[in-house]
DNA sequence: CAGTGTAACGAAAACGTTTAAGATATGTCA
DNA sequence: TGACATATCTTAAACGTTTTCGTTACACTG
């Protein structure tokens, strides 16, 4: 590793100035200035990161932390996308990224871990590691480590969900809902049954906006027919959907929590030998790959995962560099339809 | 930030004496370092990682180099599921993890960026960083930044490909064709076709395999048998599935890329009118979570992505620990075959 | 009692930066 | 010409650790 003091020595002047120089401030000659560029450049210099945060505290390296409900984490396709969207904004801005979780090693038995590494909680994580700020995606908000970290006067983005003392980007999913509702309304079905996902917050808005949307357009949707499952799992919603096929007033439209278990419902509807979306139709939610590749594709309202992630990275950023003057604010993403082929259109 | 002086000042101590009981030398006594711990833990101290890292240059932190082929990054579902036990394994051994990435920004313009920051290679990003090792996992890794980083004395370990220079962790495709074969040649089947995926050593591997495993049991495939098509896009398996229906001498079971390639196939077949797997019978590779909640589930080779991931960890980690004496090799992680119900019993 | 060994601790340098404060030379102004 | 401002560079302290090398006190040995 070629460090500063190589460079001074190569250009003939002090540590500082060579780091001055990098930084442009102006107590610097500007032919000193280009002189050590080169030889930086020539040397292949690039200031060691430790140093630097030691130094300024500043780490330019943001945290991570995510927490799925079925501790799928990465693998939860939802966030995956929001977290490579933040990653691409926050790489253009000169950002690394490191993920946040509790050190909590199954036995506490870390031999060769650093000093006195006992499990410390989120925040003491992201403290340990120096991160500038953090972007948190979890489904239960409410823990109590979780609330630490928020509470903190680190800067922090969270996702999905609010909190009024720090900013966070969520998709719209009352819109969302609205919008779906609206499609299926217009291709004339009057009988919708929605089965929703866990209790978060954003299933409560789509219930909520299901209700209201129904109840603009005069109809109150029997509770046969508002169903609890799970995301993500296509089990629960196979069972729901046989009894909800099995009603004597059956819907003619079934909205899913999600893509995933929407499949779940299409598997109960093909073993009744039923045909989609002729003899009924299905929404998901979500838009994930595999829904728009199935025959027919799915019907369901496509979140915008790209925008959630880029605009999360921006405010974290924009509130890590402007701690003073930075907004804390709610940004809502809308989401888009997908037509897909699952509800058809129906006349009677 | 409670600093070592701190601990130090409340235990009448010095700040040499804190740091070398936390880290339990030997020339400091038996009770001091009983009441610097709890004064530890009282006081909430946690070492500050920069200041440390800076001074014994290990960060215990690791680097994850991602680039997959079509910059599907995190969402890939192969590498995203390797990743996330990857993690989980590292971080039980007190590690954390920071994506690494030339940090070429579209304009160079990153104006709060830290100083300097021109775009670095792979390797430059992770020397900056300081991290320990990196995990490498990438389609294409004969770029030159990703061989520099190879070539390096940093401690590498690659997925799904092998150098002699460093260690890697790779699915066995060569016993995962072969499995796929036995299985399918078991039920009868012997006009078998193989849609194959990107040019990689992997996809090299699985072709070799296939070619093999049909020689073995006297078959001699035509070479429309053997088609190229692209991992994860349904589009050209659906194109070529098309081609071979409509084939003389057509297939009686296709094998595909993976299995979200593999649904493009489904939908060819199921436009022509033709039942799975009565009619004609199917195969997919990966076992990813949707190729079992399909209907019929698909017959696929599950590659075993925690096992992958945690190796990898074990590896990368224990290079870094032992630089001397860690072996490099070559891990081989075998997978399982999915039944599913996509492949039928072929009578005639 | 002089010498030696050992246990327990502290002083200080070092890691690679940044930056406040100081130093030097040069130009400007009354 | 002396005072002062400005431009440019250096010195040195600081960030929070780790670790080498002392130092001190005490026990033991012959």
């Amino acid at each position: 590793m070629v460090r500063l003091v190589d460079v001074a020595k190569r250009c003939g002047v002090s540590v500082a100035t060579v780091s001055k120089a990098l930084s442009d401030k102006k107590d610097i000659g500007e032919e000193t200035k280009e002189k050590i560029r080169k030889v930086c450049e020539e040397m292949g210099y690039f200031p060691n990161s430790s140093a630097r945060t030691l130094k300024i505290k500043r780490s330019y390296n943001l945290g991570v932390l995510f927490v799925a409900e079925d501790d799928s984490g990465l693998t939860h396709d939802y966030f995956s996308h929001v977290l490579e969207s933040f990653r691409m904004e926050a790489e253009a801005s000169g950002y690394d990224i490191t993920f946040i979780y509790s050190g909590q090693s199954p036995d506490g038995e870390s031999l060769n871990a650093p000093v006195a590494l006992r499990s410390m909680s989120y925040l003491e994580r992201a403290e340990y590691r120096g991160v500038d700020g953090v972007l948190v995606a979890c489904a239960n908000y409410y823990q109590p480590e979780v609330m630490e970290l928020i509470s903190s006067n680190l800067p922090v983005v969270t996702i999905d969900h609010s909190f009024d003392h720090c900013s966070s980007v969520v998709s719209d999913n009352v819109r969302g809902m609205s919008d779906l509702i609206e499609f299926i309304y217009d291709r004339g079905h009057r009988k919708i049954a929605f089965i929703y996902g866990n209790n978060t917050s954003v299933t409560q808005n789509r219930i909520a906006s299901y209700y209201r949307s129904l109840e603009e357009r005069g109809i109150d949707p029997p509770d046969q027919y508002v169903r609890s499952a799970v995301y993500r799992n296509p089990k629960p919603s196979y069972d729901i959907t046989l009894e909800l096929l099995d009603l004597k007033n059956s819907p003619t439209c079934i909205i899913y929590p999600d893509d995933y278990a929407c499949i779940g419902g299409l598997n109960a509807i093909k073993e009744r030998g039923y045909r989609i979306p002729e003899d009924i139709s299905v929404a998901g939610y979500d838009g994930v790959y595999i829904s728009q590749i199935l025959e027919p594709r799915l019907t369901t309202l496509r979140q915008n995962t790209e925008e959630i992630g880029r605009k999360a990275a921006r405010k974290l950023i924009s509130q890590v560099e402007n701690p003073k003057t930075a907004i804390i604010e709610k940004i809502i993403v809308p989401g888009r339809l997908l037509e897909g082929g699952s509800v058809g259109i129906l006349r009677s």
